[in-house]
DNA sequence: ATGAAAGCGCTAACAA
DNA sequence: TTGTTAGCGCTTTCAT
């Protein structure tokens, strides 16, 4: 017994057939372009249906140049050469890491949420190593994607120069550790903390105390600088920090070791809500009431904020937004190759709950 | 000031030239085709690193009728409707709750663990509207991905007979509610179930409870089967049961409900981690020590069991080898158009940590 | 406004 | 073992 050859799938030469007109007629409808006799144009979308077309993308793509699809890159996974998968088939290094941090779905959501409108969808690579990063160059230019909207984990991430010297086109979640010529949407971290530093000092703390992300990421150093100077202007010059990793586990740490330092801290910004959340248990641990004896205030009002107890007043970080516009911002700099890099910033907002 | 028009990257063409060979030549030794003397074979790599040549995959799929992608599809992603994407551009619906899970994570994990180092990267696609659906079928059709591997969410969804309609290679994760003519990957969870009950037995559990997933979806149904199977022929016949959502706050609730109804419980097996998380932590408000008033037993493995405070105790679902395995089927199935729906079950094992 | 025809870069018969 | 050649399905001048 052997099996049916698939049916070949409708060209435009079939749908022209029973159009009764010409190839190049039916690809002008399919293309949207005008010029075409509606009677023509309707004959041509009956046969359309009729035939069950649909564009075949691979020879589109070789005359137009274009795949018509975007690479989202996570680099620098932050698990880096943590384990190999184990099990049946071959392996390889995988970054599990980022997905447990709830702000990269939300990064999804917002790309997918602009993309997926337009009948794109995003090809998802990864890159950690010297070798994965070659493999997303060599990608792009085999054309896997017309460019890549790109999210760092790390902040001496090699990827945005490499992609900026192919001119390959690509922007960034977050501004870059070095300057690089590349496109990139942030949001303002310094106005962010700025908000937490007027709230906690609104509701009264007198020794605040906040536990930063990686200092060498540029965003960790806003945030730090910017709590610091609007603490400052309220007449709080020095606040005492401690350095997290913007895990669960970091959050925990700083947080022990704030309060064995600062016994009489009565409020903490931590710089996101990961970090928040493992605070909040070690405050609880060591029975101080959250609002009561210490006030908290996050960042990101991701959804680790409202899962927190109590749920965590928070600076919002309009991710959703920002990873859209970036996913515009891709669309621009393919249609116009000669895009100059552009960065677009994002206002952050307070959101108040019960944490503080 | 106009731009440089950019260059033109080479073609097996200008290899084959540089090479001084024909074009078929070097499309051999670029498809690792033998019969090529090693002598020519070397000429060849010269040319091609000297042009900087890479293969142009629309040219290469237009002729083997192969993308050489394939589609990871997340369908019925639960946040249906939740809300628009505000903010800038266009907007549409958006699924983010998904990675919120951090199973999802270990999912991505092992597919692109699997892919990567064969030279593939996934296309992510998200369905859970009739209209995104049809939208996955088209990109399907057109030549996006030549399969899809398929993460469902709830048990309702259609996608996978859909795909088996149209005869378009597919792998699941999970075996589908409704039967369906499909390949798919499962664990064992009637086993896994087993695993927690001896140990909860083991441990000198009397009054064990459970709490459950959704019982639409088989998975919750034969862990909970499993389970009071299990716990029956230990000779506990009735074994209380709370129903959740797979979720943090529906752990929470479902512990809640418990203990309300049965205050002298002193194990719990809950159908998946985070779920877990959110039992514990309600625990812990009611001032029962974990593990000693209330063993606790999880299932997944997940991220949040090592997050947990205690640490849990739990049945691991080997996800990262089950994806693995379902990107391999896949490549099989589109291999070997005939390949007959497949089921692959995998074992799961207990790993014991504090929480019982 | 429509059609004819020339490729896009590659693989795969088939010839030599 | 290597080369020649014929398309794959589409867009896009260029005629008409």
């Amino acid at each position: 017994m052997r099996q049916d050859p698939p049916p070949p799938s409708p060209t435009l030469e079939d749908v022209a057939r029973a159009a009764g007109v010409s190839r190049a007629t039916v690809s002008r409808v399919v293309n949207g372009v005008r010029n075409v006799d509606s009677a023509i144009q309707e004959a041509v979308r009956q046969a359309i249906t009729a035939t069950g077309y649909v564009p075949n993308r691979a020879a589109r793509s070789l005359v137009t140049r274009r795949t018509g699809s975007v690479a989202l890159v996570v680099s620098g996974a932050g698990d880096e050469g943590a384990g190999a998968l184990g099990g049946g088939g071959g392996s390889g290094f995988f970054p599990v890491q980022v997905f447990t941090d709830p702000f990269f779905g939300r990064v999804v959501g917002g790309i997918v949420g602009f993309l997926r409108p337009r009948g794109l969808h995003p090809v998802l690579m990864f890159a950690e190593t010297p070798e994965t990063r070659a493999q997303v160059l060599t990608a792009l230019r085999q054309g896997d994607a017309d460019g890549a909207v790109l999210v760092s984990t790390h902040a001496e991430d090699p990827l945005p120069r490499l992609l900026a010297e192919a001119k390959l086109p690509a922007v960034l979640f977050a501004r870059p550790a070095d300057p690089v010529p590349i496109s990139y949407v942030d949001v303002d971290h310094r106005a962010g903390a700025k908000l937490a530093a007027d709230h906690l000092v609104a509701r009264g703390s007198k020794h605040v105390v906040t536990i930063s992300g990686p200092l060498d990421v540029p965003a960790s150093q806003a945030r730090l600088a910017g709590f610091r100077d609007a603490m400052a202007a309220h007449g709080h010059p020095f606040v005492p920090c401690a350095e997290g990793g913007f895990t669960y586990h970091s959050g925990e740490q700083a947080m022990e070791r704030l309060l064995a330092e600062h016994p009489g801290l009565d409020g903490v910004f931590v710089a996101n809500d990961l970090m928040a959340q493992g605070a909040l248990l070690v405050l609880r641990h060591h029975g101080r009431a959250v609002p009561g004896d210490v006030a908290v205030v996050g960042f990101d009002d991701s959804s680790a904020a409202t899962a927190c107890r109590p749920p965590l007043t928070t600076v919002r970080h309009p991710v959703e937004d920002m990873a859209a516009e970036m996913a515009r911002l891709l669309l621009e700099h393919i249609e116009q190759p000669g895009h100059r890099p552009t960065s677009i910033i994002f206002d952050p907002t307070l959101v108040i709950r019960d944490s503080s």
